[in-house]
DNA sequence: TGCGTATGTAAAGTTAACTTTCCAATTCAC
DNA sequence: GTGAATTGGAAAGTTAACTTTACATACGCA
């Protein structure tokens, strides 16, 4: 499972820190998908879906 | 987080266990989801979605 | 250079998504 | 109605997605 966070996340500007605060997670949880080291639950997907305004598969990538 | 899984399958006339093993998780697990007792992880929905033909969204409401 | 800000990541603990096993409850064909 | 197939769901165990804490690294900028 890849993800584009990182990519969508420097796009608006915003930082690790506030991202996590706003789908109310931590800033670990966030570094940790963007750096790959495990998977987002399903609500969390569709909670940074949400806030990205897209879909779960445009931002996940399941091959 | 509700799911449509239970009528996409009926729809299919697929049991639940033909469905656990196309998707490679147990029954109890299937059963767990159509009834709702948790949320499948998001690679489970990615294949589950696969299975169908459809989006995770279309298949998972998240409110 | 040195400081403040942002990120990387490890350790230890909790919880929920799974597993296997088992049995009870439906449903369906005959 | 009986028996077989299907589903419901509990119990106990494992794993991965989280948490908090802590510290190290990197990167402007005065």
């Amino acid at each position: 499972m890849k993800n584009r966070l990182e990519e969508l996340r420097k796009a608006r500007g915003v930082r690790q820190e506030e991202l996590a605060a706003a789908l109310e997670v931590s800033r670990q949880t966030i570094g940790s998908l963007e750096n790959g080291r495990y998977n987002p639950s399903i609500v969390l997907a569709f909670k940074i879906a949400r806030y990205f305004g897209l879909t779960i598969e445009e931002i996940f990538i399941y091959d």
